[in-house]
DNA sequence: CTCACTGCAAAGGCTTTGCAGATTC
DNA sequence: GAATCTGCAAAGCCTTTGCAGTGAG
């Protein structure tokens, strides 16, 4: 969180009230909390606080490569992650939970695909779709 | 374009001049037609065709399986494909074309992921972003 | 004191929905 | 004839933006 709140500093970017009370929601509410989660989260320390600035925020510190942002698939929101390890994620089509997988299958290919069409890979995005092991049981 | 239709009616679903002109349009209308994209064409056959009628076909044909919808990352409309064999997309950061990839590196690792966490899968979203061939050399 | 940030309110854009009338089968 | 389908219009929803005022550095 401090390392966050100074590389904001570094970048010339202000100190808010605002901006650190989205930050600490980020901590504090979850894993994957939408912009929503975060303005519940951000009214209890700041009742002022309006949608607009978390999605200015959540969109400063996404490009700032602090966040990551998430779509997913049916869902027409978008959900956010502090951004750490690559990694991707299960996503339980029963529950709408998210776990994270530390396994990337896609590294390993990555050469393979980039010679066999001349495209010069700089990302993906991966999620993959099942049932968790409570839906599973239940 | 006939099994469509076919596969429709088996369903019991009714054949009107507008479905059919979606479904014309899916074929005519390039590789990954967006709703806007399937109206322009199909007002051609059709002019009175509204987007909502678009999008409750489009919506029906992705219901049955027809249809694959890709939502791509930063942009905000849905775009089309006919469902056929099991791929993914190289998406060039550029100039925003689409590549088919036959390639699909999540089958083989896919036992090894289930197992691990206990997550039946059953399905994934992969689109791997880059710069194509032509925006590399521009 | 200056520039960035916030709140408000409104707009934007894609997509969905309620309803009455028209059409398939 | 019954049930689906369409067009219209409007709403819904998430997200973004313009603007004037506020606040950080």
């Amino acid at each position: 969180m401090e390392e966050i709140i100074e590389l904001l500093q570094t970048k010339g970017y202000k100190m808010t009230p605002q901006r650190r009370a989205v930050i600490k929601a980020l901590f504090d509410c979850g894993q994957f909390p939408t912009a929503q989660d975060i303005l519940d989260y951000a009214k209890k320390i700041n009742p002022d606080m309006g949608i607009d600035t978390i999605y200015r925020n959540l969109n400063l510190l996404t490009e700032i490569g602090v966040l990551n942002q998430i779509t997913i698939k049916g869902r027409d929101v978008s959900v956010f992650e502090i951004a750490s390890k690559h990694h991707h994620h299960l996503i339980c089509l029963a529950c709408g939970k998210m776990e994270c997988l530390d396994y990337c299958p896609i590294m390993a290919d990555s050469e393979k695909i980039a010679q066999e069409k001349n495209f010069k890979i700089m990302g993906h995005n991966l999620e993959i779709y099942g049932y968790c092991a409570a839906c599973q049981a239940g």
